[in-house]
DNA sequence: TTTTTAGGAAACCAAAAGGTTTCATAATAT
DNA sequence: ATATTATGAAACCTTTTGGTTTCCTAAAAA
């Protein structure tokens, strides 16, 4: 199975995660008392983001503590951002103007 | 099921077709020659991409071109930039020391 | 020392994802 | 007029996803 930062943020649910933690780290339990669904489904989510490096856990006793490692979303903010400049200052007549150009050319 | 952008870049075929049309529309058949999956397969990742709108189609004689949308990647640049922050100037130490806290408080 | 509490993991399930082959149709090219 | 090309769509298949219930263990609290 896949396992990179653009899989993981696909799914809304390990985003809340993430913006949960983002600022501070949360035992396990925590994160799972949260949601409507039961807590071994965020424990799996949670276990994907570790697969995906987005989060470490440090254990504390007996609690585990997730920390979110926000820098994996480089990956992701890298490929979208080579696209930035094309959606803020691209001409949509240019588009229709290069499709003409190549029906033409046949 | 879930159609969004997030979802759309999460499947790296996508991307690359995404790649594939960004600065040039092409016509679906030239897409999906790029790939070693079935046209039909292709086809249908196209689908997914039309349905978030990160592609439209127009038509032009029998052909289609496929021309990127990408300012609807804006909605994952957003999520993604609000953390930039956080990656590129946290201390890790703190994080440990606010899981201490955490376990004093009890 | 008993009882909670935090976390881990197995077994199972339905739906979604990603792929295939096959067939159909409407423009174009020959 | 016929063959080819570009596309659409149905039927089918396997694997992955996201969820559940259940059971287990170890630390901590009463």
């Amino acid at each position: 199975m896949r396992r990179d930062s653009f899989q993981a943020i696909a799914d809304p649910t390990r985003r809340e995660i993430l913006q949960m933690i983002a600022y501070k780290p949360l035992n396990i339990n925590s994160v799972t008392e949260k949601f409507d669904v039961s807590r071994t489904a965020i424990y799996k989510h949670i276990k994907i983001l570790t697969e995906c490096g987005l989060i470490t856990v440090k254990q504390q006793g007996r609690e585990r503590y997730c920390e979110a490692k926000l820098d994996k979303l480089k990956e992701v903010a890298d490929w979208v951002e080579q696209y930035r400049k094309i959606w803020t200052e691209r001409l949509d007549s240019l588009d229709d103007y290069l499709i003409q150009i190549q029906t033409k050319e046949k």
